[in-house]
DNA sequence: GTAAACGTCAACCAAATGGTTGAATAACGC
DNA sequence: GCGTTATTCAACCATTTGGTTGACGTTTAC
């Protein structure tokens, strides 16, 4: 195992480039959530967030499990893991301020009112 | 100055969703490079590459820089760093080892031969 | 000066992406 | 059973993406 393909890497970063994907994946740090809820801050229609979801699983970056008539949706950080290794033989960051990340949630997430300019 | 939007970390991630610009930035990691020369391994038009060349650069990737009727191209892995922060927050991943890196490389450069099936 | 090397531009194309709406399916609540 | 809630599916649309080819402007070499 750890078969890391090319394929992967691609399906990470491409779900990565969209801002509504990368903000629900920010909802989903804090807690698990139905369709629905995910969709709720967001002005599309529950079939794109529905679609943006579905990416986002094959990309392996949530995992969805329906239970009642409800799927939920959970962070799947780890498929993060490898996408950061590759990234981070670029420069050998230094291990990451928490403050810096919170930050850039602000900025991310759909309720938040985006301050700058 | 640090105005990190959104705008950037989309085109940065979407840069890296494309396999033939990781490779380059790959390649660049070694050495600066002439644009004919990066697009020598790759089995796409001269065309195709520059445009490559210029969405990682308008995602500050890259920069290039024209010396006689040579275009430099080299590394800027700052640009990296935001999307590095972004990413780790999401599972606080240890210190990277260098040696997966390499191996993600290896995967990646396209004159190598990829041996997975 | 003329030919070759370096790189981009413009026009084009097929396929993928991100969104919509409306109908369909499945599970609850009563 | 029946309306309601949760979610997806299918068809459609506009835009973007990743590639091609051929013409074009520069710089260099001789």
């Amino acid at each position: 195992m750890a078969t890391t393909s090319t394929l992967k890497l691609d399906t990470v970063f491409a779900a990565l480039g969209d801002p509504t994907r990368r903000a629900i994946l920010a909802m989903l740090l804090e807690d698990d959530m139905a369709v629905t809820d995910v969709a709720e801050p967001f002005e599309m229609s529950l079939a794109a967030i529905s679609k943006h979801l579905q990416v986002l699983t094959s990309a392996g970056l949530i995992s969805q499990e329906k239970r009642g008539r409800v799927k939920w949706c959970k962070l799947e950080p780890d498929a993060l893991k490898e996408a950061s290794i590759w990234m981070q033989g670029f420069g050998q960051f230094e291990a990451v301020n928490l403050d810096d990340f919170e930050r850039f949630l602000a900025l991310e997430l759909p309720n938040e009112d985006i301050a700058s300019e």
